[in-house]
DNA sequence: CATGAATGAGTGTTCATTCAT
DNA sequence: AATGAATGAACACTCATTCAT
């Protein structure tokens, strides 16, 4: 009986690939809009499954748990940017063309992003499980874009020799989330342009004026 | 003391101000106790009140909410650094070793309170309740002896005249939060000397090594 | 300052002992009816809470959750009935007069408990959380009245010198709960003083004729 | 085989009457390995499936419903165990020596079968289904087996003419089951050969030690 | 003034069962 | 026949806040 077969049944799947692929990516899209506009706490799953027009209990079979949708949201929206900032960094012709271009894209993500930018730094970052998970490792990624510029800088003598590249890594990823989050924060504006190019003279440049011997 | 009276003069404070002021540190103190070690939601007022060594219902009577709380004792702690860093203003001969004593002073405090300072970074700056707040008028003059001494500096001379006080401002305490923070979160150490060091030498001299013409 | 107390004070109690004790009860009694008509699994702390008058969270402050309420509630019958058998255990002139009373008593309380003991036998003493619970220790109080008079009987020459307390006082309540069961578990009649009377000479005479020699 | 047909005539069985009762075979030996290791509660149809190396929904192409299941697990316990009582009824040569086997054999299937003893006692008997289930009718088989053999005793007059079968099988079962209880809920050991003789005795003797005259 | 009993809204999660494929 | 994706009902528990005493 050559038809029958042992062990777990493999008929064709019931679903198809592509199909959960979308279940997956409706549910990640609703939940990325009523997360963004109501927050991580005040999101609740009733909601972002009407939103995905699909029942809550499916959520579940995708998704383990409200936490980590939150965080595969997130990842979603990492990866983007990750990749979108690699490609960048290949552009400009001197370091400080680099640089600028960096900071500029940085500063442009959190206009593009602003709801998700704003849950990052408000829900994620700060909190207990935000170490040693999925979206750390692709911060990590992201910023080191940053830091292998500035080893570069250093090796091809654009960039002073005793500056620390984490350091400086560091100041610009800090100043501009500092001056960007007003913004993010739903008060205020951003100017991409100016305040890029202001940041990237005064990193580039220093502030003071030795004084003469 | 012939104005206590009993019954329902309400108008009439039945404790005196000085007890009423204990009555309120004592609170601010246990909360900040509590809110430190446990964060803002996992901390109850039960908790508060139990540390605090009075009833629940008390705490009402000197604190409209839990919220309101939680601003009182950050107002505190915020009113105490702000004293301290406007005293530190007036030391140092150079603007480089002032900018130096401020920059060093802001890394000490994430140091000395880094309980207080997470609870600021990741409960309240990053709330929809924080604009407006006391607790923001109070950053604002945190802030601004920083900006006040880039524009004496940029008066003297000894700043760039085109550096604009603000950018500064914001690049310095953007930088200097994001380099604390994974301490501040609990991950991690922080050298107060020798980041502050390094902070002020890459605000104050730039990272670039101009191309010659 | 006479009237300026330390530590927690010790105002007047809000609500009376009694007050409290009066909750407890209605709760306790809201939760045996509603855990006796329904049983455990189907009835709902809002139902019980609105048994006794009262909100779902005030139950919370009495009992620690849900099966701590079920547990109170056969604690608070079993020390009934333990009393109760205690009692009983002194009246009756013979042995077997004093055995057919506490038989007769303990047939007597699935008659007059029929729901509780229902629930006693189908929720709780086959539930994992049963050993070691306060309720076990009720009962061992309550078989262990049946043991002493086996072993007074012993002791009295009214009963057979080798018989085993342990294993008369097993046989003797096994026996009578199985009897019992299909009465309390809603099918059936029970004719308390014929089954009393039965099991007592089965017990007491046994069954067997022994063969002649 | 001609009769192996495509398509959509459903009443014709696509597969054989004998691979159709492998299939049940193999679902109830899932179940009973899932239910006697977890209790009926805690045991899902989802890892049921996946022990019998079938989908979920296959399940229910052989069985209504969960609580079939159950039912169909103990029914094939319960059949093996009736055909064993029925056996051993047989052996003996005087009725005492027949009691004693049957209740030898009765102790000895909670330790053979110690989960599904406590399977069908803590979440069968106890439940509303279990009136006129087929389980019921297996127990009443079971039983029957020592009523008979009471009657017989009876009848040959080695057993008082005035017992009723019926109580002396409860009380019988009753003492046993109780005796066995802890055992088969995880607490204690149970001596299968002393017991029953312990309880044999007891039951065929009595404890009385009469009043003389 | 001080107490602490009382309130009650609010929601993530599981899983038996169905049915389109 | 076999799959497994999809459904959706059901509920204990917490705790900030109020207010009778």
């Amino acid at each position: 009986m050559a038809t029958e077969t042992r062990g777990r049944m493999t008929a064709m799947p019931v679903i198809s690939a592509k199909r959960m692929q979308d279940r997956i990516d409706a549910i990640v899209e609703a939940a990325t809009a009523v997360f963004g506009a109501k927050g991580y706490e005040a999101a609740s799953i009733a909601e972002i499954a009407r939103a995905a027009e699909i029942s809550d209990g499916l959520i579940y079979r995708y998704f383990s748990n409200k936490r980590d949708l939150l965080y595969r949201v997130l990842e979603a929206f990492y990866e983007r940017v990750v990749a979108a900032l690699e490609k960048e960094a290949a552009n400009g012709a001197t370091f400080e063309d680099r640089l600028h271009a960096l900071i500029r894209r940085h500063l442009g993500n959190f206009v593009a992003d602003r709801e998700l930018c704003r849950l990052f730094l408000s829900e994620v970052r700060v909190a207990s499980d935000y170490k040693g998970s999925a979206i750390q490792n692709l911060n990590r990624r992201y910023v080191s874009v940053l830091t292998a510029l500035i080893e570069a800088g250093i090796g091809q003598g654009e960039v002073k020799a005793d500056a620390s590249p984490r350091l400086v890594r560091n100041v610009i990823f800090g100043a501009i989330e500092h001056i960007a989050w007003p913004y993010v924060n739903g008060d205020g504006k951003l100017d991409v342009d100016e305040t890029a190019k202001a940041v990237t003279a005064l990193i580039y440049g220093g502030i003071g004026i030795p004084a003469k011997t």
